[in-house]
DNA sequence: CTGAAAGCGCTAACAA
DNA sequence: TTGTTAGCGCTTTCAG
């Protein structure tokens, strides 16, 4: 089938091509009676479009990128529904746009920005250090999303939406320790991570700090690095490793929910009940937690809110230039039966 | 920051623009020492091209997209990296292109195709009738991968690639059957869904009938309408309810892993245990089945091979013309520990 | 080896 | 209300 051209419709028509156009995209300045027998001949040939040629006339767009680096994260998944919703809801439209690990995040974005015109784009995780002076430089309106930085940069100088996963660590530990335990294991991701996992390591350490714990390498479990870190294998393999090295612990930190379900089968394996030999407790807060049993604690990124409020950054941005903002969520304890007080 | 175009960078380096095009995209017929004094310029002004006038202009690009429907189904989630991998190693560009509820997928892809000049493309996941109908009117090669169908018509005239739902839903069942069960509770998803839940039912229902089981109503649960289907909610409601009903099951089949969590909780919950009390088997064999507690017995669909299968099959028709070919998959029954024999 | 020029299919002035 | 036309930024003949 040879591709149909606007030309086409038009010949067909025997009308002009923006008498076509005008048609087609709903603009004013036509009658009723030429644009409904375009329209008849445009469904009957089944016409559409041809968006390159769009995008490249058209000065801009009214699209919203969401370009996401690791799409598999089932924490981002669990997003992607919730920004159309809102996108949309604010009269844009929404375009989904995976990075592979081989791209450059900016790069792509830049790309991104020139083919389609973009009004503005939603960067949703990975990792980047200094965004702000690649990102400026594009000239449009951009929010960070849970994009990770390293410990040593904590805060881009630009709009950012996320938690604060050294402080979260520091809560979830806090509420093991208040709970009366002292000898608890940690389940992390890789070694020499310096984003995510060194912060809620960080976190970890601090916690155990101020009460007077001392931090104990054999307590840690890192992930092969050649492992998916922060699944249900990494979590798995740590535990068993753990369990395995004979140190012993009454609770354990798993840096994501995904690995407190793996870690679970390795207790259970293991013959050690949840949470009355050792009490578990996650993060993120996925719809799964709810359903291990025991229901699992942790603490629960507000994911719904941090979608809602990128979205809102960004609107700012769009309609005016305000000056960047930063919105940290906290993360919610969610209390359900994986952990309990050890008696003395 | 004004966008950068060509003619800037031809301007720059006093040449043509047809010389930096020759550069950019490491054509011959050009002097290494011109190409790199243009490259250098490229990289210093961070040029980026626009692929809109790119794809306006070329003929046909490299690329083949994957456009999937249920961008947030754990099932395909866990083919988008394989699909990547599979396309790459054959020499293709991989394009993700997620596709709305609200969308309808043949536009989409014409969209598509049409503005990105797609050498192929895969469909993935969705449900169409005779989509060969539309499809093939498109004339670039494609293959379906999981796209669901209804029960009239089995299987469309083009290249396809999944598993037969009835069959493996039959196969789930009498290996229940085999294993003794005679009550077997079943946790669907939509009543009036007339694919993948039809199709599983049916398969439910020759099992049964073949070994003279009758078929009772108040062993099947649907879900609610408004509730996201094969979802652990699903799961979670449907056991629940079933358990409340008071009648009496030695085995459960639900139809998708996630199914199963749910319903592993509210079994958990009534204080039913897995298997002893009653079996349980699932379906998908995502990665979640191995981790729960006990081992999910599920009917595990070959992701892996369905994805290279549909990456191969697309590979014939981009080469040459072969006639439409399917490929159905048998699902393979992994067992673990949720099933027991029941003794009389 | 290089540059000028002709479009790709469309939108948006500008005329009519 | 319509049609004509000039590009959007690029690739690709075709001359030089």
């Amino acid at each position: 089938m040879a591709q149909l051209t606007i030309k086409d419709i038009a010949k067909i028509c025997n009308v002009g091509v923006s008498t076509v156009s005008r048609a087609i995209n709903n603009e004013p300045g036509i009658s009723d009676k030429t644009k409904e027998r375009i329209m008849q001949v445009v469904q009957e040939f089944n016409y559409i479009p041809n968006n390159s040629a769009r995008n490249l006339k058209m000065v801009e767009s009214n699209t919203i990128a969401l370009i996401v680096t690791g799409i598999d994260n089932v924490f981002f998944q669990s997003m992607f529904g919730e920004f159309e919703v809102e996108l949309r809801k604010h009269g844009f439209d929404y375009l989904l746009h995976a990075v592979s690990w081989q791209e450059d995040v900016v790069t792509v974005a830049t790309e991104l920005m020139k083919e389609k015109r973009l009004k503005g784009m939603i960067l949703l995780g990975g990792q980047m250090e200094r965004p702000e002076e690649r990102l400026d430089a594009l000239g449009i309106p951009y929010v960070l999303c849970t994009v990770a930085h390293s410990s040593e940069h904590p805060l881009p100088n630009c709009p950012w939406v996320g938690i604060d996963d050294e402080l979260e660590g520091y809560n979830a530990v806090s509420y093991l320790i208040n709970k009366g335990h002292r000898d608890i294991a940690l389940v992390a991701g890789q070694r020499y991570d310096n984003a995510v996992s060194a912060q809620r390591l960080a976190g970890y350490r601090r916690a155990l700090a101020e009460h007077g714990i001392p931090y104990r390498e054999e307590l840690v479990h890192f992930t092969d690095p050649q492992m998916t870190d922060f699944s249900p294998e990494n979590g798995y393999v740590g535990a068993k490793e753990l369990i395995a090295s004979g140190v012993s612990f009454t609770a354990m930190f798993c840096m994501s929910d995904l690995i407190t379900l793996g870690a679970y089968k390795a207790l259970d394996e293991a013959g050690v009940r949840v949470p009355k030999d050792c009490s578990v407790i996650g993060f993120d807060g996925i719809e799964l937690s709810k359903y291990m049993c025991p229901g699992l604690t942790t603490m629960y990124q507000p994911r719904v809110d941090m979608v809602k409020s990128s979205v809102e950054l960004l609107m700012k941005e769009v309609g005016a230039d305000n000056g960047p903002v930063h919105k940290i969520y906290e993360a919610t304890l969610i209390e359900r039966d994986s952990v309990i007080t050890r008696e003395e």
